[in-house]
DNA sequence: TTCCGTGCAAATCTTTTGCACGGTC
DNA sequence: GACCGTGCAAAAGATTTGCACGGAA
């Protein structure tokens, strides 16, 4: 197991940004280092009121369009919880690969993992009329402060 | 085992809309009916169309309103595939529950079930932060055709 | 006859696009 | 200096709401 701190996801993403060919723009390195703080999904509008509230704020219309090649390059996913809107959040690879819990009542959203459920997908993805690429999984409830 | 074919789907939605003290609209008939000839999720427009295309057309806010409605008596379900909208599908109890399939390529969703990760489901619901009543998993890929 | 259900049109909200300026290389 | 990145404003698409009429009870 490799100790390299130094390699964090926002130092992959800037890489990989300028592997690409792109410029270092100031928009995407606040956003990059923002969503590298985040550890869980975030919307867009969530995201621009953090960016606001730190120095540099961010126009929306950027957000999407930097999270949308962000996307594309694979170094953050779109999650759906059914708030009517997307949620994103970065990918690590050595992380633990999560999905979503998601409170109905307040909206909270929360990670989890599971390697059972893993499994049992990676098992199905083999008798299913889809060539697999990726997986989803939102559990929907009542948190415990909403429960209570 | 029972073997009422009577209590068809659109029986016991229509049922449960009266219970519920609602009027009989021609409106909601044709689309608790349009909704039990589907044998997966559809979208609000691709319902609009099959409508339209039927005898009765109804206008979309009120597909938006009645489906709202169907939703809260547990009737039909949202289903969110990553497409810019929102899917519904009917409930049926006595049918095997089940997730979806969809195709990056070409938009198509196809249902599939597992009784394998319906378990793995069960079991860590016991062991989440959340008392969870729902849960929804899609699996993204290409399918065959889209994949030839 | 009362009041709900529905259609139509306008409003709302999220996300996308067009364009011009400013910063990066 | 060339060209990309970003902000702003307008557009687009999905969904919701307001209101008035017609049908169900």
């Amino acid at each position: 197991m490799t100790h390299e701190q130094t390699d964090s996801w926002a130092t992959r993403a800037q890489q990989a940004l300028v592997d690409s060919g792109h410029r270092t723009g100031q928009a995407r390195q606040a956003l990059v280092a923002l969503l590298d703080s985040q550890t869980c999904a975030r919307s867009v509008l969530e995201i621009e009121d953090a960016l606001r509230a730190s120095k540099r704020p961010i126009a929306r219309a950027s957000i999407y369009r930097i999270l949308d090649e962000l996307e594309r390059l694979g170094l953050v996913q779109r999650v759906e919880t059914g708030q009517a809107m997307v949620r994103y959040e970065r990918v690590c690879e050595r992380e633990q690969h999560h999905h979503h819990l998601v409170c109905d009542e307040c909206g909270v959203v929360m990670p989890f993992s599971d390697a059972g459920l893993e499994r049992a997908i990676e098992t199905l993805s083999e008798r299913v009329p889809l060539a697999v690429s990726e997986h989803e999984i939102v559990l929907h409830g009542s948190c415990r402060d909403c429960a209570a």
